[in-house]
Formats: structure tokens, C-alpha cells, sequence
DNA sequence: AATCTATTTTTACGCGCGAAAAATTTTTAT
DNA sequence: ATAAAAATTTTTCGCGCGTAAAAATAGATT
């Protein structure tokens, strides 16, 4: 490493022997060049040290190396997990990734959304907020930018999406349930914040008819993205009034199980599948917390790798497909049971 | 809003009838130009709809209105939260913050300066990971680049410091937890992440000292940000071997006391400071999942928004002065104590 | 109304790189 | 060895905006 400064790529040029224009074609895409100059070029590299100006190629470039990762919620741990993952996957894919929150409001969103177009991104990957999604905000988008959704569906919208398969995380509870004990009743948040939640319902209704089981649904009121307060406050109210109407619940996902267990705690209610137990919780999603709830959660776990893998590598064909697919492409993945000690 | 697209600052000075540099001035820095320009630009850019093209603009200006937000490991809620402020103030003072996470690791960290250091930030907000953090490369970068630093402090490096003043944090824990009953044993990692924790185990001796209490200091085994796990092990073995020397816990933060608190569940041991409770725990942080343990957490909290707060303006203050301050600034911030179930 | 000052306009150049076209070299195939 | 194909170099232009300096204009001052 010499001490010669380098400023831009013509310097670089006249000092490594080597063309300007080859160099740009190097530093966009290393395979695009022969063998023989690609390995002068990186060896050059290795002297003098110089990186090209990430404005200047972004400004000219049709289409940069940028891809933007937006998720609704940042302070949730699930979404941490999946966004720590595809950040990985784009850089070792030699993609610049940005992270975004919408943090749970629908204008934060907007604004990623319209700061994100002028980054020019090459990709997104993006997880809307649900329902409290600017539908047409996000068509908009959709139809500028290649992207591709998940978490969160929203039908017709993206390019394609990558989600989990609710009937599957629900059938395995529900059936694991029903198995090892009395059928459960099903808690979740009266107007959920996403999708997923209205899906794991009927899939809970569609298996409970299957098994022949009444189902019961507990529906909690409360706004937001407080999942855990909500649940902890709406099974405060349940244990207070009439009691769950059996002695397994199945909630919706792993946030609301959190708060109803710190209630159950609280009302002095022992949760657990074993003997002197007077509930059985089971969850969806495995949050990474679930392991340390009291007791710890049996829950459906997601695939975090595949889930972030698949959407990465969709985004991936979508863009060298120039922005567009022939149709829209849904990749759902099954879900994993994790057995644990709160059912 | 018109439907005409304006591919540049040229055709949008000629439609508005407003010279370029004027515009360029306007868009640096709305208030540098006169106040009937100024209306005369923002009716224009309520008609016409044009925004600069970014990269242009950082690649020609001297500095950019990018400000950089790291935190060392954004799965723990606390960092979440703690961006999010922050993300909202930058945004607020017209800056574009963007979120890195260096995912417990080093050669990550290192990586994400270096990218930043490639856009030219205004300026950074850096949470360093403490102990694996490469403190030659944090050190030139904040030579570099106007960087205040938070929550983990590095000696003399970066031209300020916001965290929290652990001593007040372990000050008010020890002294409560002595007066309502056991002085408390103090339950941290071996090898800590972040120099925090040194603090507050050296505060934690020292409160003991002053009030004539034995310490009793447990030190537990485990490498890397899993901090749950690994005082979910450390606990274990403790109640599977000797037990606690004391009936009370003070762990050196939330992350910690979540895992202990659930291998007390596991084992069976009551936690609590009501009667019939085997052990009382408490910790620092105010985790935002402190209040959802079994049982709630007692703990110090921190004032999210005034660490948040006070770190950007010092950065403000410090892009002001040109990058440079004449000594180092440190700013900490007392605790709050939270009192729950657990203690 | 004349003078002064702050602001805007005009003009011109530079930033660092992408991209296209034509000329040249190297590689591969025959 | 020679022709054809592929890769590279040269040349030239353009991107959208920052910025500097000089000229023109607006507003404030007396």
C-alpha cells in the first residue's frame, strides 16, 4: 500500500496501465472483464488503494447497486432477525443494502418509500405495514421499483411475495393441541395489524370443523404495535371477567402469547402442559424471546434463513429479469413445531 | 400538480422563473435566500413537483446531509429503540439518517464505517461494540468523520460521548434492594461486551463498601450478544450447584435477568418481593421487555428520549463547529428506578 | 431621488463517472 | 498460419448539480 492518493479513476487508470472505461466495466460487474486484466486490475488495487466514487456511479448508472430493506417494525425482534439476514445476503451478493422502519405509521412508510425511489435502488425488499398500509402508495411503488414483498401480502401488489404459510403454523398447533389435550380456543387482537393474523384465524376455524372441536375465538381490543401490552392487558380482562373457555389458548402469534403469559403470571395462573397446570398456551412465529418466556413457549417457528434467503434470491432473479415477472410469484414456507414447556 | 416531469434543476428554473444557483442555494439551505424567493420557490414546487437529484447533489457538495446511525446489535429492542429516536430527530433537522447494525461481530462494524465513510456523512452516531470493537480503526474514522459516540464509551476517541451514568443506575438498585431487604449479590458476564459493564460492577463494590456490605460478585461464562441464553446457563448452573449466596440478584442488565429469571421458572424458584418468593432479582436497562417478565422486572431505567436527544444535538452542535470540538464532551445520564414484582 | 447593500442573474467551469462508437489488440477457431 | 470473434482501448460526450466571479437588479437608507 503506497501513500499515493488516489482521486479518481482516471489517476487509477494511468497508474495501473489500464483504461478508464475497462476499469468502469471492472467495478460494475468483475466477471465482465478478461481473466488477465481482472486479476492486473486487482492487483493494481491492491497497491493504490482506490474505491470509486459511490455518487458519481450512482448518478450516471441506470440502475445503482442499492437495495432497500423495509420492515414495519424494527423494535420487534422477529423483524431484526429476518432484516439482519437479508442485509447479509445482499452484501455478499455485492448489493449496497439500506435498512428501513416504518415504525408502525402509515407516513413513515410513505416517506421511505418516497425517499427510497430517489435512491434509485436496483431492488427492495419490503415488508408492509398491513393494514395500515397506503395501498396505493405502495402500487405506486411497486410499479416503479422492482420489488418484492413479504411478511406481509398484499394482493396484486409487488412483483412477488415471499410469506409463510399460515395454514401450515396453525394446522400444527391446532393439531398438536387438540392431540396432547382439550382443543384450544383462539386469542388474538380484534383488528390485527396484518394480514397473517386474519389468515391464522380461519385457518383455526377451517381445523377445528376438521377435528370436529367448537371453535372459540377471543378477540382483544387495542391498537397498535404494543403487541405484548395488548395481550397482556387483554387477557388481564379475560381473567378478571369469565375466564378462557377452555384450558388451552392458542395465540394468534408470539408477541400476544408473551403478554397474555406475563397476565397469566400475574393472576397467579400456572401455565404449562404439565400436571397441576391450569393453562396451556401455544404461540406462532418463534419469536427469539420465546425460548426465555415463563414457561418457555411451545410455538410454530418460522424459517428465518429461508424465508430471508428465498426473498433475496427472488429479488435477485426479478432484477435480472429487468423489474418484471411474467406473473406474480407467491413462495410460502411451512412451519416448524417447537415443543416447549407452556403447552 | 402539473403532469409535467422535470428532469432537472435547469427546467425547473426555467419554469419557475428562478435562476439555478438561486435554487441551488434554496435547496441547501432553505433560509439563505430571501423570504419572497423563498415563497416564490415553494409555490413553484407545489405546481411542478421536482426534488434534486441526490446524487448529484452529494457528489458536488463539500458535505452531505447523510447522518449514519450504528448500533452494535440491533435484535435487542433497546438499540431499536434508542435508533428510532434518533432516526426521528436527524429527520427532523433535515438530515437522512440511515440505520447500520454491526450484528455483534467486528469485522462488520469495520465494514460499515469504511461504506460510510464512502458517503461523506455529515456526521455519526456510533455505538460501538466496546470490547470487540477495533479501536485503531473507530479511531481513524472519527479523525475523519464528526462522530459522537453513545452508550458504549471509548477513551479519548470520537469528539463526544451521551451515555448513561452507571453509577447512578447501580447506586439507586443497591441502595433499594438493601433497605427492602438482602444487600444482593451481583450476577454479570465474565467476559462483559461493553464497558458498561465494568462500571457497573466497580459501582456495584463501591456501593457495598459504603454501606458495609459483603459483595458477593458472580461472574458467568459466555461469549458473544446472546445475552439471554447465556444468564439463562449461567443461572442454571448457579441453582444447580451452590444456589445463590444471597436471596437477592443484581444482574448487571435486563438481558441477563430475562434469562435468569427464566431458569428460575424452570427450577422452580419463586421470584419476588412478595411473601413466599424464594429470590428477588433486579437490573438495569428498562428493557423494553422488562415489564412482560415473570414477574416484571424491577430495574434502572434509562431516559430513552434524553440519551437520544442529547446525542444528536450534540452532533448538531458538532457539524456546526466544523467537525471539531476543543475537549471532549461527555454526557451522562442518571437513572430512574422502575420498581415492578421481581424486587 | 440618489446611494448603498443585499440578493439574484448570467456565465462559465468542474466534479467523477457511465456509455456509446470506432479503432485496435488479443484470443479463439479453423 | 490465418480468419473470425471477442475483448480492450481511445475518443468523445453527457449526467445533474455545486460553485465562483462578474453583472444586473431589487430593496433599504438617508
Amino acid at each position: 500500500m503506497t501513500e499515493t492518493k488516489i482521486r479518481n479513476m482516471e489517476e487509477f487508470a494511468a497508474l495501473s496501465g489500464i483504461s478508464r472505461p475497462t476499469l468502469s466495466k471492472y467495478f460494475h460487474d468483475p466477471e465482465s472483464v478478461r481473466a488477465s486484466t481482472r486479476a492486473r486490475i486487482e492487483q493494481a488495487l491492491e497497491v493504490y488503494d482506490y474505491r470509486p466514487n459511490i455518487f458519481a456511479m450512482n448518478q450516471n448508472r441506470k440502475l445503482t447497486k442499492n437495495v432497500g430493506i423495509v420492515v414495519p417494525y424494527l423494535a420487534d425482534p422477529f423483524f431484526a432477525e429476518i432484516a439482519r439476514n437479508m442485509e447479509q445476503r445482499c452484501f455478499d451478493a455485492g448489493f449496497r443494502p439500506t435498512l428501513y422502519s416504518s415504525h408502525g405509521q402509515q407516513h413513515l412508510e410513505n416517506d421511505i418509500l418516497d425517499s427510497l425511489r430517489s435512491l434509485k435502488p436496483a431492488g427492495v425488499l419490503l415488508a408492509p405495514l398491513g393494514r395500515a398500509s397506503d395501498k396505493n402508495v405502495i402500487e405506486k411503488f411497486c410499479a416503479d421499483v422492482p420489488t418484492v414483498l413479504f411478511d406481509s401480502n398484499i394482493e396484486d401488489i409487488g412483483e412477488a411475495f415471499v410469506g409463510s404459510d399460515n395454514f401450515s403454523f396453525v394446522s400444527q398447533t391446532v393439531e398438536y393441541l387438540t392431540r396432547s389435550g382439550e382443543p384450544p380456543c383462539f386469542f388474538e387482537m380484534r383488528t390485527p395489524a396484518n394480514p397473517n393474523a386474519n389468515k391464522r384465524r380461519i385457518a383455526y376455524l377451517a381445523m377445528m370443523e376438521k377435528l370436529g372441536f367448537e371453535p372459540h375465538v377471543l378477540k382483544i381490543d387495542g391498537e397498535g404495535w404494543g403487541f405484548e401490552e395488548i395481550g397482556r392487558q387483554g387477557a388481564l380482562r379475560i381473567l378478571e371477567t369469565n375466564g378462557f373457555p377452555t384450558n388451552t389458548v392458542l395465540c394468534s402469534n408470539d408477541r400476544l402469547a408473551i403478554g397474555l403469559l406475563s397476565a397469566c403470571y400475574e393472576k397467579g395462573l400456572r401455565v404449562g402442559r404439565s400436571e397441576g397446570s391450569a393453562l396451556r398456551v401455544a404461540s406462532h412465529d418463534d419469536h427469539p424471546f420465546a425460548r426465555f418466556t415463563c414457561p418457555s413457549l411451545t410455538t410454530a417457528a418460522h424459517d428465518y434463513n429461508s424465508v430471508s434467503n428465498c426473498a433475496f434470491s427472488t429479488l435477485s432473479k426479478l432484477m435480472e429479469a429487468g423489474g418484471r415477472f411474467s406473473s406474480r410469484v407467491e413462495t410460502l414456507f411451512a412451519a416448524r413445531l417447537v415443543l416447549r414447556a407452556s403447552a
